[in-house]
DNA sequence: CGAGGTCTTGAAGACGATCAACAAACGTGG
DNA sequence: CCACGTTTGTTGATCGTCTTCAAGACCTCG
């Protein structure tokens, strides 16, 4: 079904051969969403779950005034919902930041497939709590750091989750978010959003112009950002 | 083992006498911690699990100028760190805000149970990702609500969560942080969270005195931090 | 080429941080 | 059981970060 997801699950934990056959042989529909559709909706209760194939999309919530606070960033290769898979109703909406491609899987294959090989589940779950994990990291970067040092942390961990499925090229990848849709992520204004960006610009740490964000200085990103990558467990030991 | 743990699964999914069986004989060495030590210390890499039986612990991370962010908080019948059964280095560490009772499993157990019976094994994995819809809502209360807003949804989220293991008497609980460690869950300046206390005292809705809080309109309190409880997925159905 | 969305800039104001001092509660030992 | 020291809570004043409002420039795409 999908390489990048094989390979993530590859850097946490070693595949067997059944397993890998198992993930490839998913049976998955492919569907598409185009920028700003809801892949998932609130209160809704999918009979399957979303692997991301190409394109970003957003786990969000907005409250009755509309503000919106997006509450995780998904990349090709997340398995981005899984947790409908055992959690039976969506608390949150998931939107397609860009033209999304998704494979399908039901609830039922995954199942069939927990009862049958518990190894991949924990692998799975695994993933699950990879996700927790960033949301930690999330609600530490909102709750106690500085605009800028959050706006950096966040770059550095896109940075480093996209190289995992290589997406970046010459420390360069694609940012399609809006500078609104960033201020959602951070839980800024999206005026002060602009001024952090043009602060990061003008410090020569990264460019960022027509949806493609340059890092210039990563060492130097981390160091501001006080950016520890050690929470999204890719180190890939295993191989 | 713990009681509290067994009617909280039970609350998720119907257990079968087999599963009951089990997770009542899981193997556990009792420890006692005091207040303000480390029951799991950040960079460790634990062998065993610990469900909290009595007691309140936190999980947090520590910034280098000293200013601390708590991730989570947990309540006597809590898994507290099933994540290290998976996730094999601690990249945050979890502290006994009270004294704590807790129950250690080892992993080794744990993989035995996950590669016996699938249907317990996604039951823990479900209360794992019911940890990860907390923390997505706690990145909404930070980012985008109002301190005191964020203040009420978390006593609303608390009062629940000890509500569902028998913990709340008279519309009471015992609530045994300081305003220091409210300000760190808050991501809150000490002194701030003393006002935004102040105000919700005068304003009625609860008052908070020797670590006993009274909630005195639940309702108020839901609708002033507009608090949904569906994310904790705590409504019983199955029994 | 025009139109809507996105980005940028300025000015004013609010919310929360920080600093500092003091009061109250707690716990520990005499 | 009281005395004392330490921790926790409370209050005031000042400061800074971020928000809000508003207007204009810049893109991008049909």
């Amino acid at each position: 079904m999908s390489q990048h997801l094989l390979e993530r699950l590859k850097q946490l934990e070693r595949i067997s051969a059944e397993e890998e056959a198992e993930i490839l042989g998913l049976p998955a529909s492919e569907r598409h969403f185009s920028r700003g559709e809801d892949v998932v909706k609130q209160g809704s209760s999918p009979t399957f779950s979303c692997l991301l194939l190409d394109g970003f999309a957003a786990r969000y919530k907005v409250l009755q005034d509309g503000q919106r606070q997006i509450t995780a960033l998904h990349v090709p290769g997340d398995f981005v919902d899984l947790h409908s898979f055992l959690l039976k109703r969506m608390d949150h909406a998931i939107i397609a930041v860009t033209d999304c491609r998704v494979a399908i899987v039901p609830h039922d294959k995954l199942r069939e497939v927990t009862e049958r090989l518990p190894h991949l589940t924990r692998v799975l779950w695994l993933t699950t709590l990879i996700d927790g994990a960033i949301h930690r990291e999330w609600v530490v970067a909102i709750g106690r750091r500085t605009a800028a040092q959050h706006f950096a942390h966040l770059i550095c961990e896109l940075y480093l989750r996209l190289e995992a499925v290589g997406l970046i090229h010459e420390r360069s990848f694609e940012l399609p978010l809006t500078q609104a849709e960033i201020a959602d992520t951070l839980g800024l204004s999206p005026v002060h959003t602009n001024r952090v960006v043009q602060e990061l610009r003008r410090s020569q740490l990264l460019s960022w112009r027509s949806h493609i964000l340059t890092v210039h200085d990563f060492d130097a990103l981390t160091k501001l950002a006080e950016f520890d990558p050690s929470y999204l467990n890719l180190d890939g030991k295993p191989v």
